[in-house]
DNA sequence: CATTTCACCTGGTGGC
DNA sequence: TGCCACCAGGTGAAAT
């Protein structure tokens, strides 16, 4: 079995896994960019599974529609779109009422990309959609586990993730997720359907910041411990979204994608390596089918 | 129902 | 230099 050591390097796209907090920072600066902008033409390369709602259908659904605010949940990308035959201002658009959504996720590699409309088109671009300001949006995804979605507001709800949010969720709430469940705390937090928006980086880091074993069982954590948890993880998305802040033209604008300006980590991908607590070497376990790093004297 | 495992994808990496 | 197996992980379906 062969194991990433500090002399191997991680994979490069690792440094840009969309979590919570790279979602955020990414809907954050599509929406300075385009809110108020409106479709024009739509593009589509074919690929199927990329897709949730036909591409025709997402064509159709998108062509002249107004984009009127873009925004986060969870780790979907919502594009909320209104019928005008203009653009708009900042201030109409908060006016109308959304009729549909487009909705983005990036899956490991996607990225929702504002570029102008004669930018060179990069390799594994799926969508192109042009704006009447002359830019355009872009959807760029190479392992193609990013889904796009269209929906009708008029004959269906509007999207709602399943689990709850880490940022915002409180002590009690939080203590109900996890009562009387088997699963390791790890799985637990990758569980889109109990939480959602926390994937491995951001689990590993929080687990490690609240001192506990990743391997626990969920049902079996005390009430302070889990407390801690919560606490942890809020920290650690909110300090992510705070960086991200700075790194985001870097990301949404155009070609020279450098990714996202990254945390120091304290666990995640640092096997082997001194806790920077502690200095003991961290741990690595699969938990969930997916690895999962940890400090064995810092976390009990 | 709760939980676990696996397939889907591509590109970076190291071994030979 | 080039070929190739391995591995990363979000999600949803299938298996347990």
């Amino acid at each position: 079995m062969r194991r990433f050591s500090r002399f191997q390097a991680a994979p490069s796209y690792n440094s840009c896994m969309p979590e919570l907090p790279e979602v955020e920072t990414v809907a954050r600066g599509v929406h300075e960019r385009v809110q108020g902008d409106r479709i024009t033409e739509v593009w589509f390369h074919r690929v199927p599974q990329t897709f949730k709602t036909p591409a025709a259908q997402q064509a159709r659904g998108l062509r002249g529609q107004v984009l009127l605010a873009i925004h986060r949940t969870g780790k979907h990308i919502v594009c909320e779109l209104g019928s005008a035959p203009a653009a708009l201002s900042r201030k109409e658009c908060s006016a109308l009422e959304p009729t549909a959504q487009w909705i983005v996720h990036l899956g490991m590699t996607g990225r929702l990309l504002v570029t102008t409309v004669e930018a060179p088109v990069a390799p594994h671009t799926h969508a192109r959609l042009q704006l009447a300001s002359g830019k355009e949006l872009r959807f760029v995804d190479p392992r193609r586990f990013g889904r796009l979605e269209w929906r009708n507001l008029r004959t269906s709800p509007a999207f709602q993730a399943a689990g709850l949010e880490p940022l915002t969720i409180e002590t009690a709430p939080f203590r109900t997720l996890f009562r009387g469940r088997k699963l390791a705390i790890k799985a637990a937090l990758l569980n889109q359907t109990l939480l959602t928006g926390v994937g491995n980086i951001y689990a590993d880091e929080s687990l490690f910041h609240a001192g506990l074993r990743p391997g626990r069982a969920s049902g079996r954590l005390t009430g302070p411990e889990l407390e801690r948890l919560r606490q942890a993880l809020q920290t650690v998305l909110q300090q992510a979204i705070q960086m991200g802040g700075s790194s985001v033209s870097d990301y949404v604008d155009a070609e020279g994608v450098k990714g996202f300006f990254q945390l120091e980590h304290c666990v995640y991908q640092r096997t082997g390596e001194p806790c920077r607590r502690c200095e003991t070497p961290i741990a690595r376990i699969v938990v969930g089918g997916r690895s999962t790093h940890f400090c064995p004297k810092c976390q009990h």
